[in-house]
DNA sequence: TAATTACTGTCAGTGACTGACACCACGTAT
DNA sequence: ATACGTGGTGTCAGTCACTGACAGTAATTA
């Protein structure tokens, strides 16, 4: 059961964040997050495979989300359709986490080895992505195709509604989605 | 001028590799890869920023080649289209870089940390690429759009081509890219 | 009350990486 | 030919991310 120390995974992620943004990313040990938490070193890598992770750990429930909304969607779309309906079924999910999400967002943006996790937790998001996708549609490689192409168009959606979020995120979507189509189309 | 040690980069990526095959990338360390090139760790890290670098370093030469092959190409054709002739013209390099490639191939498949490393470069080469196209098209946004998804299938290619290497590396790619063209286009 | 469970602390150790300093081979200027 | 600058290297000490092993402790359950 969870012990006296409530929620500490979070209260771990609420010390980095804060200290990420005061001294950076490499200014700060690990031990000095646990510290502030309340804890050791130890028990900091106790919650987190490695320092970076402690600031992508959402992910997990957003995957799910995302999969089970692809496996329920009715299956007469094409894969593109079917994700943009997908993306847009989770804007509001995402605009309400945007509070912790934008000051994550300015680390990452300030430190290459969160640029790299990063990279990679969204390949990981493709892959769950295109395995939902073959799930329903069959060809493997053309569902990776899609699932890399409609991540790439989610992401820089929400680079742009970073940038202007007077604009919702769901206006940026189908504004990025546009532009793909018209892109591939106009060949 | 170059030292008495000829090509060192090139003798340590030697090395590493051979190592990383041999005990995989977590079971040899950095002062184990420089003692088999003859020298000592410290020397190891002067010649690459950490011990993931020493598998990524042809990149700058695939990275100017690219950039320049679309800035000298006609602009009359889609950036998608402009995307796949670059790609095509450089087939024949890669194709001569297999037996190099394809063993580094392995050790990446196996190891997180170098797969991370990767996407990392490919973005990189991604932003390269969306700069190129950007010089000629104008738009920035748009041109990030078109070189993630000409990317993304140049990687699908590159790795059906390793799969399949009967089948030559520019046939997987007019392949890959009629099977985006598929995708979006059904829109 | 005893045993189990879920965390946490402590400690020692490995390995990636860095800064500082000395050394040495080579090319160049005088 | 001698003095000098330069670039690549060795050595050493040190920081920090991360791990394994063992002990302690609170809440849960038998």
């Amino acid at each position: 059961m969870p012990r006296g120390g409530e929620d500490m995974r979070g209260r771990l992620q609420q010390a980095a964040l804060e200290l990420f943004e005061e001294r950076g990313y490499d200014g700060t040990t690990s031990a000095e997050i646990a510290a502030r938490a309340g804890v050791t070193e130890r028990t900091f890598f106790r919650h987190f495979a490695d320092k970076r992770e402690v600031l992508f750990d959402g992910q997990a429930g957003l995957v799910a989300a995302l999969t089970a909304a692809i496996a329920e969607s009715p299956s007469g779309l094409g894969a593109l359709d079917t994700l943009l309906a997908v993306f847009r079924s989770l804007t509001p999910l995402i605009e309400a986490n945007r509070p912790f999400a934008e000051p994550r967002q300015h680390v990452i943006a300030a430190t290459p080895a969160l640029q790299e996790r990063e990279l990679s937790k969204h390949a990981a998001l493709t892959a769950a992505l295109a395995d939902a996708l073959q799930a329903r549609d069959g060809n493997s490689k053309l569902a990776m195709l899609a699932a890399q192409i409609g991540m790439a168009a989610f992401v820089q959606a929400t680079l742009a509604w970073f940038e202007e979020p007077q604009q919702s995120l769901r206006d940026h979507l189908d504004e990025t989605f546009l532009a793909l189509r018209r892109l591939a189309g106009q060949v």
